[in-house]
DNA sequence: GCCAGGATCGTCT
DNA sequence: GACGATCCTGGCG
């Protein structure tokens, strides 16, 4: 069974990092989180931070959904809206440790090394096949399935760093990664104790 | 291995 | 008209 709509009814801060560890499958493609990023309406790198815009629309909605957009003109990335509706808030999915279909990832990718699979925000959706077309799509339901922790994941140590890629509010650690995961996306998070 | 720079286009000013 | 929640390549050591 995959995570509840009410799993994402939280506050951010808390969905992003509990979200590390979980394996979100897409079709036949499946990985393991290992990297996430939490952005609130309060923060100036959020896009919501400007107001209600149409590009945007999908920050306020319904905790659960999918938020796609195209970075740089190139990149789709892939967020998991959380927090009630009316509230912009959401968990980007930066890094993933592929265990199934890595063959199916191998030819969408054009790489064979799965260590650069899911290795960065854009990199994932391109292995998944998450394009635009799956932004405001509800992610407890097909093609989307974000499984519990399992396994070795139940109990996982997490890092906290400086989020990456934004000029913005650079210094908030609200980067969750797995500690001493190979798969997290570089550069490698700062290690410092999350509590 | 590390760093600098280009690609590329939707969105907002 | 400028700028990104990025990725990849090429140059250099």
């Amino acid at each position: 069974m995959g995570l509840p709509a009410s799993f994402y009814d939280r506050s951010v801060h808390e969905v992003a990092p509990d979200l590390v560890g979980c394996t979100l499958r897409v079709g036949p493609t499946a990985g393991v989180i290992v990297e996430t990023e939490a952005y609130d309406v309060n923060d100036p790198a959020c896009h919501a931070y400007v107001g209600r815009t149409p590009r945007n629309e999908g920050l306020f909605g319904a905790p659960g959904r999918a938020y796609v957009y195209l970075s740089y003109g190139i990149h789709s990335l892939l967020n998991a809206v959380a927090e009630p509706e009316g509230d912009a808030a959401a968990v980007l999915i930066r890094a993933l440790e592929p265990i199934e279909g890595v063959e199916v990832m191998r030819e969408r990718r054009g790489i064979e090394k799965v260590e650069d699979l899911c290795s960065g925000p854009g990199k994932l959706t391109q292995a998944l096949d998450v394009g635009l077309d799956l932004n405001g799509a509800d992610l407890t339901h097909p093609p989307f399935e974000i499984e519990p922790r399992a396994g070795d994941w139940r109990s996982v140590d997490l890092v906290a760093g400086p989020r990456i890629g934004i000029t913005k509010a650079v210094d908030l650690p609200w980067r969750h990664s797995a500690a001493g995961n190979r798969f997290v996306s570089r550069p490698r998070p700062e290690v410092q104790p999350w509590s």
